[in-house]
DNA sequence: GTGAAAGCGCTAACAC
DNA sequence: GTGTTAGCGCTTTCAC
């Protein structure tokens, strides 16, 4: 089928063996209506015979524009992101957009370079899934490359040139205090998320949850970061610090390794979960559904998120020039980390 | 500090503004030692003046072979893969090399289309990081591209086109095996991968160390596969078809995931890790160390055998023909869910 | 419908 | 050292 060719084939080549000009093999290949059905098949059997592939590099140059997304994710040891890039992938192959992913290994100066990287593709447009990097930087790499449309999602990046995408965090936190409070507990304390993305907003939300609820006395927030070593270390410091009996009936969580952190210290205290304690997540990650974990969770529409993400990009593409911000609505997923207050 | 200009600069506005031709601009940013000290300070400085950052298409149209290497990640979700990619870009980094990855979504049709997107970027190689698609799909998509450099991780696949990177599966159930062992064990069931990568090799090493150790008898293999599920599913069936003092003293689980299956259901129905069943796990993932999991389990070297991907890449780059199959040396991560058989 | 010609931004020979 | 010239593989007018 293959016909012996040392270098990868090029229009030229199609165009040659189809017995046709180039420009009519590259108006086939574009799927133009305005093309012989007689043509377009002699073409694409040439296409097939020689294992014909556009070079995006040549198209790019010459169409000025390409069908690319890049991605940026900050961290791809993250389920959480992973899960965002599905929604990325699913909503450009409807929109026939290719994504490609590069990655700043959760570093500023990564960040940047690999942003550098996908910039010089020259992408239709960026998608930075849950970066550190500042919003000078991203804007000024945004303008130097013709102002490329940028969205960030997890993340909110206050640019008129950047566009993103979020959970409602006070809606998430609200539903993770009103799911305890409806179990009884009062003692509600907060394990905070330090400078995570989010982790600002869930901390007010807390606050202003335990206030509406008239909880404003109880509420208690303990210093932490978006880590296991945290969650497991706020918990140690909570448990040395009170008496059992001072305990508090629940744990919230700003995210769902700092809360398997607790649980996991609250398993060598041998106190029981949600016996005791009840712990609460936040985002609804994959170690969160685990079944030695089983965490109740906020979760965050991440597939969903994803996909607007790239619709939101399409619409700069497509001319938009104000700034939007998207909140997705979060949602609350019961597992066996959460249960009536003890008596 | 920017000169305002609404699409990105290009080679031929920093000549004009350095007052060179595009040639010398070229040679200055492409870090050529034949420019005097003097135009090259003049140039820099008009490429910092206008933002100037080299569009890759061009370059790679130009040059006909880029310095980009494509990464196809079979599982983005997996953070096994993800430490891989960081060997990845760390050793592509060294040789200046971009790393850009994309995804298949573990499907062969994803994977395929993936890897024509990839391929389409004409990049200097690709690497597979745990591939599901099949070896003819490869080397026809590898041939298609002109007998691109293909270079897979973890799975072996038998081409002479493709060379390979994966550990020791046989070292590593050794170890495994030898651990146990030590520790007096005799009953030691295997927990099968079906056929995930590497499951078939971890299947056969363990029971050749069984048979090593004079435990032939004792060997038993029950059917799984690389899932939680599967994990607590066999170990299901273990603990309802045997009664309680017939339960081996220790699994042996293909990977970690498995081994996590394991251990809940162990923990569901009360039997003590390590005190009277130890678990072992295979890969070191993230999960394995996570301290409300802590288990023992075997290493594999995933950072080295990312940047021995990109190092067997540049070979081929470089000239070699014959295909070669690295084997990286895996190592034991003693946890706590293996200890002392029971009394 | 189809073909010819120009040019996208860059590199690589080659002159000077 | 520096400038000139010819493409790389493709899209895009614009004639026919």
């Amino acid at each position: 089928m293959d016909r012996a060719l040392s270098r990868a084939p090029t229009l030229e080549d199609v165009a040659t063996v189809a017995g046709v000009s180039r420009a009519l093999v590259s108006l086939v290949v574009r799927r133009s209506p305005k093309v012989s059905a007689h043509s377009r098949v002699k073409v694409l059997a040439a296409c097939e015979e020689l294992g014909y592939r556009p070079n995006l590099h040549a198209r790019n140059l010459a169409a000025r524009g390409s069908a690319i997304i890049g991605a940026l994710v900050s961290d791809l040891h993250n389920p959480f992101f992973a899960e965002v890039v599905d929604g990325l992938h699913a909503e450009a192959a409807l929109h026939g957009q290719h994504v490609i992913i590069t990655s700043g290994g959760r570093t500023v100066d990564g960040e940047r370079a690999a942003l550098e990287t996908l910039l010089s593709l020259r992408p239709a447009g960026v998608v930075l899934v849950g970066p550190v990097l500042d919003t000078a930087s991203v804007e000024q790499a945004s303008r130097r490359a013709g102002c490329t449309p940028v969205v960030s999602v997890t993340r909110v990046l206050r640019s008129p040139l950047v566009d993103t995408v979020t959970i409602d965090e006070y809606a998430g936190t609200a539903l993770a205090v009103a799911h305890l409070t409806a179990l009884g507990h009062q003692q509600i304390v907060h394990l905070d998320g330090g400078g995570g993305a989010g982790a600002a907003s869930r901390r007010t939300g807390y606050l202003r949850a335990m206030r509406a609820a008239g909880l404003a006395t109880h509420a208690k927030v303990l210093g932490g970061a978006y880590t296991e070593n945290a969650g497991w270390a706020t918990t140690d410091r909570l448990l040395r610090s009170a008496g059992d009996e001072q305990l508090p009936t629940a744990l919230f969580a700003s995210n769902d390794v700092e809360a398997v952190g607790a649980l996991s210290r609250l398993a060598e205290a041998g106190v029981a979960v949600p016996g005791e304690v009840s712990v609460v997540g936040f985002d609804d990650s994959a170690i969160a559904a685990s079944r030695i974990v089983s965490l109740t969770t906020v979760h965050q529409p991440k597939l969903r998120m994803g996909a607007l993400a790239v619709r939101t990009l399409l619409e700069r593409t497509a001319g938009r020039t104000e700034p939007v911000r998207h909140t997705a609505e979060p949602s609350l997923v019961v597992r066996s980390s959460s249960g009536a207050v003890r008596a």
